[in-house]
RNA sequence: GGCGGUAUAGCUCAGUUGGUUAGAGCAGAGGAAUCAUAAUCCUUGUGUCCGGGGUUCGAGUCCCUGUACCGCCA
């Protein structure tokens, strides 16, 4: 039995997230994870809230709430939309836990040891009035190249020009607006890449079957100008796993925090052990501990394009540097955007559909389908209204959830609610065998190569091939001739919708549990042949006729969801 | 400005290491059937494969160049 450990990027906290958050991480990571349970193998699927950092802190006063307590708050809120959607996280974890910070400055005091951490003096701006120092681009004023009187400390939005805040007209604090700045000197902690770019480049020119997305911003950042650049890993801020050096403090660097990017990754482990903490498992470092059983294990990680440098060099540095036994990564499947009707989902215009509010208008099922079918493998993928409503009503409600709905009322109304015994599969049924068994072949085939998009044209392709079946057999007609031939079609079609819930039960968890109720059957078995699969359920078998699985969307909805989510535009 | 990605049928996309008349789904058109959520099934593609050069016996596929969109970095 294979084991897979599988990570989602983590969500960050600030706020509820767009469909573009789910399509690009947690939902593809859940379809493989789901999957690979199917199959038999064992599988840890981690996820959690990425919950530091000065967004954070300026949400949570925005909410009115200490940080702490906004973070519990929002981490409940994503949890409970995650479930919405199905998310099948063995265990959802949060940055801010107890595990991470203790984690954290172990792995910080193991880089020191090893040398890789340099402390650093800088000088950034600091505002009396909000009582901490502002990251550049939470410094406003105005633009020296072009006048424009918003423009951010790292970048003028209007002529795009690159800045240092230093650089800025009048500057003032983006938070509080006071104008009571100055320049403090403060030191921080960087972490020394650049000592590890040799390693870091072998390490990547080993992973020659990773997506070309991948490796081409690691091989970019490793190569472009100078090089990997060291990167710091602190910042002044209260929020965050404060600094210290393993269990040690560390001088100087009092009331400093590490900065997000430097463990959010390292959740990833912690997560784990916060899964074992839970009851949800006995023995955390089987699947993070190549020195303790995790040398078997096949690590996958899911995130956006964006993502991906993190997950490619500064965490792998982290990891390398502990000059610890940890697991690697070995495959990285990235993604990239969703785009909304002609644009990008934007949250601060309200535009797109939040994670939410696409929950409150339908099930689950149909935005799963809809986005693992269309997930932007190769390049961005449009979203519009009108394509969403085509492709779920043809190929969920038309194909599918027509299928079902055919075959069970057909029998009930000749043979009544149990499956038919008489009669026996002619050349039509195995020919349909043979197809099904060349096309769960090739299923299986693109979903362990994570080829989403193609698994699903499969999937599709596999439930078309019940209504060929159905429409070249036409037991509806046989049925007057020869009613013993109609009781093997109908045994063969109701067995299908079976063999359908097992298959299908990745892409669409809640209509696979549907279909398998009303066969009375918890037969999940992934099927090793299809004559076997589809002789699951005998003659005499009882079943039920299943409610409509997924009504259609109309026009009507269709126009009312296109302007209540345009948000406004500019 | 530097780098990367993308550009293929009305729409969404496949096209493996260059090799025969460029494919799939949807939409459109025609037909069959009537078990079913008017659902299904069959038939139907005259596409300057973004433009322009080049390499090659042969390029959607490689090289150069231009254009458009997206992203990252400075």
């Amino acid at each position: 039995m294979a084991r897979h450990l599988i990570t989602s990027a983590i969500p960050y906290i600030n706020g509820i997230k767009h469909l573009g958050n789910l399509v690009g991480s947690q939902l593809p990571a859940d379809l493989y994870a789901r999957y690979q349970r199917a199959r038999g193998n064992e599988v840890l699927f981690l996820c959690a809230t990425d919950e530091h950092g000065t967004p954070a802190e300026l949400a949570a006063a925005k909410a009115g709430q200490p940080v702490a307590e906004f973070c519990a708050d929002m981490h409940a809120t994503q949890a409970k939309i995650a479930d919405g959607f199905r998310l099948s996280f063995d265990h959802f974890g949060r940055s801010s836990s107890p595990q991470n910070h203790a984690l954290t400055q172990h792995f910080a005091g193991r880089l020191a040891d090893a040398g890789l951490i340099e402390e650093v003096s800088e000088k950034q701006v600091y505002s009396n009035a909000d009582g901490r120092f502002l990251p550049d681009r939470y410094i406003e004023g105005t633009c020296p190249n072009c006048g424009y009187d918003g423009a951010r400390g790292d970048q003028c939005e209007n002529c795009t020009k690159q800045l240092d805040p230093t650089d800025l007209i009048n500057p003032r604090s983006a938070i509080s607006g006071s104008t009571d700045l100055e320049v403090r000197e403060t030191k921080h902690l960087y972490l020394r890449q650049s000592q590890m770019r040799d390693q870091l480049n072998a390490w990547i020119d080993s992973k020659s079957d990773w997506p070309i997305l991948t490796t081409s911003i690691a091989k970019k950042w490793l190569n472009d100008g100078d090089g990997l650049q060291d990167r710091g890993i602190t910042r002044d801020l209260a929020w965050g796993v404060p600094v210290k050096r393993g269990a040690e403090d560390w001088p100087g660097m009092e009331g400093k925090v590490f900065y997000v990017w430097f463990d959010a990754p390292i959740e990833y482990i912690a997560c784990a052990q916060e899964w074992r903490d839970a009851g949800k498992g006995s023995d955390w470092e089987r699947w993070w501990r190549t020195d303790k059983g995790a040398d078997d294990v096949r690590y996958t990680q899911f995130m956006g394009k964006d993502n991906v440098p993190f997950h490619t060099l500064s965490f792998p540095a982290t990891i390398l540097g502990s000059g610890e036994d940890w697991k690697l990564v070995d495959y990285i499947k990235s993604f990239n955007y969703l785009n909304y009707d002609g644009g990008q989902f934007s949250t601060s215009k309200g535009r797109g559909v939040f994670q939410d509010q696409a929950l409150d208008i339908l099930p689950a099922d149909y935005w799963r389908w809809w986005l693992l079918s269309h997930v932007p493998e190769s390049s961005d993928t449009e979203f519009t209204w009108e394509t969403f409503q085509q492709d779920v009503n043809k190929d969920l409600a038309d194909v599918l959830g027509n299928f079902v709905s055919r075959i069970t009322k057909f029998c009930r109304s000749k043979f009544g609610e149990e499956v038919p015994s008489a009669g026996t599969f002619g050349p039509a049924e195995e020919a349909l065998i043979a197809d099904l068994d060349r096309r769960i072949a090739a299923y299986q085939s693109h979903m362990d190569a994570i080829e989403i998009r193609k698994a699903a044209g499969e999937l599709r392709a596999i439930w078309v091939a019940g209504n060929e079946y159905l429409q070249s057999a036409a037991p509806w007609s046989t049925f007057k001739t020869d009613p013993d031939m109609a009781a093997a079609q109908v045994r063969l079609g109701l067995n299908l919708i079976r063999l359908y819930a097992v298959l299908s039960a990745p892409f669409i968890p809640d209509a696979a549990q549907t279909m398998m109720t009303a066969m009375q059957s918890d037969d999940w078995s992934w099927p090793s042949d299809a004559a076997t699969a589809l002789a699951a359920l005998p003659g005499g078998h009882a079943f039920t006729v299943p409610d409509v699985m997924f009504t259609k969307i109309t026009d009507d909805q269709h126009a009312d969801w296109q302007t209540r989510f345009s948000g406004t535009r500019d």
